[in-house]
DNA sequence: CGCGGCTTTGATGTTCATCAAGTAAAGTGG
DNA sequence: CCACTTTACTTGATGAACATCAAAGCCGCG
């Protein structure tokens, strides 16, 4: 019986992994789940803590990263909703290898990982989705470290722009959610360097920046040295 | 019924993924399955063809690498048995994202991917053990590439010497498995700078290099070097 | 108002890619 | 097996890309 206060199967998230569970089944997920809201900022998940729960993004914007011993992070993504879900490390690592921040106000929907493990025994099509979800995210971030590997700072920043205009905004005009630290932080430069880029970019027309605020007014340029540059 | 020829039940890489198995199931495994030899420098999986298989590495030494359009080489990872099978992209994507090439003679096992599939269905264990080796191999991959991202150069290659001392072959002597362009391909950077960093730890003392054959002489400053550096 | 964090610009030296040239090694055909 | 070709390796010189250090402007917040 799916208890009446459950708003599971209006949830999009439901189809990407608990598709035809029965009805005992979609029970545990649903009285099991646990939404938590974050507001920007906020520490959604922190390295090296024991991993207790599947948690995905039902809206929202977040960071993973890693910081190292000398307290400089490292951004391994960026993630909407359906583009990420916490899957790596967690069914081959007892801890967290990355922390999870708020980039926007969020929200996440959490279940408790050995119940997903139990329902993986008995519902072949959920490890499947599960299978091919976490090749995804992996896929992803995979490809994406090599594509700003081999770029230059000018390419790497270009891209990110390009990244958040396309995927993200899906518009030319729009707030960075990340500070300039935080550019550095994901394209491995010195926030200096990143900060003279963008202006580069300005100064060159390509851009029109106040503060936070870019307007991308060449894009085809801005798109050439993406992927040359 | 095991069939009588079957060696599966020897091979050390059952028990990574096919536990528990009825013996319908195994005889599926060991009778669908194809062993392939590859010399040095052979090419096992292209970048771009379809996947069809689940193939795993029995013996050996390979890389992993992606070909962009001005034919540059980026090594993804180097991987033994044990340390790699070919679990990305396969159950997300229809072609394979990068390719797959011996370094040294190799034996590869293969499975029809559809069998694996089908198997997901009737053995939840298998799935589970698939989610393990994906999520380890995805998590090394990522983290192996932060490390490399936050270093200079002589931090990466004293990091990829270290790397073959103690993970591939457990000795402080050994030839490399790399040319110095794949050495490049893999830590980002050009082949000549490679070169001259392999130059310049040699004139420090720290290693002795003959062609292929290295030897480490001072591995604990080889070491910080990689740490630090 | 003033403090602290984020941002911006400039100056300087280091790290690195590129170009050029030469040497060693490895494969090829007669 | 040797001349020949090709490929891998090595070193040097040069300028571009980048990190680091320093200093100043900006902005929100107590």
């Amino acid at each position: 019986m799916i208890p009446a206060n459950c708003n599971c199967e209006l949830c999009d998230l439901k189809n990407l992994f608990f598709t035809n569970l029965d009805s005992a089944q979609s029970n545990i997920v649903c009285s099991g789940k646990t939404e938590k809201e974050f507001a920007t900022g906020e520490l959604i998940i922190k390295e090296g803590t024991l991993i207790k729960d599947f948690i995905y993004l039902k809206s929202g914007l977040v960071k993973l990263y890693k910081t190292d011993s000398r307290q400089k992070e490292q951004i391994i993504t960026i993630a909407r909703p359906f583009y990420y879900v916490s899957l790596l490390s967690i069914f081959s690592d007892e801890v967290y290898n990355y922390s999870v921040t708020a980039l926007e106000d969020s929200v996440t929907c959490q279940l408790v990982l050995d119940d997903i493990k139990k329902l993986i025994d008995e519902n072949a099509s959920l490890a499947k989705n599960l299978l091919r979800e976490m090749s995804l995210v992996a896929d992803r971030i995979i490809m994406e470290s090599l594509e700003i590997k081999k770029k230059y700072l000018k390419g790497r920043v270009a891209h990110l722009l390009i990244y958040f205009a396309d995927d993200i905004y899906q518009k030319d005009e729009f707030d960075l959610p990340l500070s300039r630290k935080e550019m550095a932080d994901y394209v491995g430069m010195t926030t200096e360097n990143v900060i003279r880029t963008l202006s580069e970019f300005r100064k060159d027309g390509i851009l029109k920046i106040y503060g936070k605020t870019i307007m991308i007014v060449d894009k085809s340029i801005l798109k050439s040295i993406a992927e040359y540059g």
